[in-house]
DNA sequence: AACTATAGTTAACGTCGTTAAGTATAATGT
DNA sequence: ACATTATACTTAACGACGTTAACTATAGTT
């Protein structure tokens, strides 16, 4: 009732073990995706993850509903790297070679974190996320991080000049993008190319030759000539 | 010794033994195709499977080495579905619309089989088909016919004159039509669209709209404009 | 008629995700 | 100060999974 009455969320013993509660999620996930980098998706059972960090695994229970939700709570970090890589190059101030900064950094991202981008876009997390969604936190879905750059950085080509009149919906050509490059990357990771033996079925292209030419197809039919000349005169000045 | 003494392979009740082991193995095989059929890869457990066939999960280690290779066997059949749908369009003269058909043919198959396509494609089975291989069977990997007809309409669009001069590499090119569309329907599946809620974080364009923008993007890269408004001109005289 | 390969069975192991029930410890109400 | 209650775990267990070992009945061969 006095004004000096702390409310439940206040209290000093409450918020020390929200902390605690919050360091302990955490280490749970640290653990988890220890295991997953070093071993894969598979490695990452509920009872793996809490030898690693000495509990039993029910304990995990108490801090997420499920497997699921501990994956997800891990892919969140995920998308949030993912997302990084497009931040860096969005500064580019040419439209399309920010467009290929791009399309390198997604390709780049999918083969240096082959295990993170499986989980992230091939594997299906009973409907990746959303789900019913519930009353569950903010969360705010920075699955989408990456994606409204994508957007932007269309909508700025757009304004720029650089997209061809007769591309109207600029949502079609985010998913256009980013449909070809992820056939790339997907393509080589379910064809685990490192070991390729010589008498393989398929002789597979390396991931830079399809990147490149799956780039240069698409913006050969999405961008203005002007645009892609621009940017080669661009390059050419770099380099001389 | 004699020259009516039959071979060991070809004595009476061994090639019907024979037969009935590969009838077993139908059955087998059949069960698991319904199962995953109606209710996805996660049905198709080994107890699930001889259940339907009112047999013991033991027993289907007579037949196939492992889960494995039972499903490899199943994706041997798919494979051949797959391939057949090009070999459905592999008539048509003009190598422009040949591959605009081959296009909305892969696309279409995809979301017609979506758990197949997901199987054959987006699933990785310890490195897909071929692994150490061993001296298995002969096998011929059906999982190349579909490619090998690809391979075919390249070529054939190549020396039609329809391909780009500086596209000397003819197999980059059927990977990256391969991996452009493999995009589109992958993305399509990971995010089951059809329950797309209205507040969904990405509205994605329809699955028809996505394949012709892709198509066009990528035949607009890789084939001449003669060859294109060649194929236009005939489809306008079909409409006519 | 004795032997042997074939095609199955039952029982069991070790793994997994997950739930139920119990147990200390710390914070709170009176 | 003491009884109560919520918190953060543990142990035990369930049912399902892939898979192996050991056993059994049947058919084919000799």
């Amino acid at each position: 009732m006095s004004a000096k009455r702390l409310t439940a969320t206040q209290r000093p013993s409450q918020i020390r073990r929200e902390r605690e509660r919050e360091a302990m999620r955490e280490r749970i996930l640290g653990a988890a995706h220890e295991l997953f980098a070093e071993r894969g998706i598979e490695a990452v059972t509920m009872r793996a993850i809490a030898d690693r960090i000495e509990y039993t695994a029910t304990a995990l229970y108490f801090h997420f509903r499920d497997k699921e939700a501990l994956l997800r709570a891990l892919l969140t970090d995920d998308f949030r790297l993912f997302a990084a890589q497009f931040q860096k190059v969005a500064t580019l101030k040419d439209p399309v070679a920010r467009m290929r900064a791009s399309a390198k950094a997604f390709v780049a991202f999918g083969l240096t974190y082959p295990n993170h981008y499986r989980l992230m876009f091939m594997t299906p997390l009973s409907a990746d996320p959303g789900l019913s969604a519930g009353p569950d936190i903010d969360q705010q879905s920075p699955a989408e991080d990456a994606y409204t750059l994508l957007q932007a950085m269309v909508r700025d080509a757009a304004s720029a000049g650089a997209i061809k009149p007769e591309f109207k919906d600029l949502e079609l050509v985010c998913q256009l993008l980013f449909s070809g490059l992820h056939g790339v990357v997907s393509i080589q990771l379910a064809h685990n190319i490192e070991g390729q033996n010589e008498h393989a079925r398929i002789q597979w292209r390396s991931s830079n030759k399809l990147r490149d030419a799956m780039c240069e197809c698409l913006l050969a039919g999405i961008v203005t000539e002007d645009a892609i000349s621009r940017s080669q005169k661009k390059s050419m000045e770099k380099r001389s």
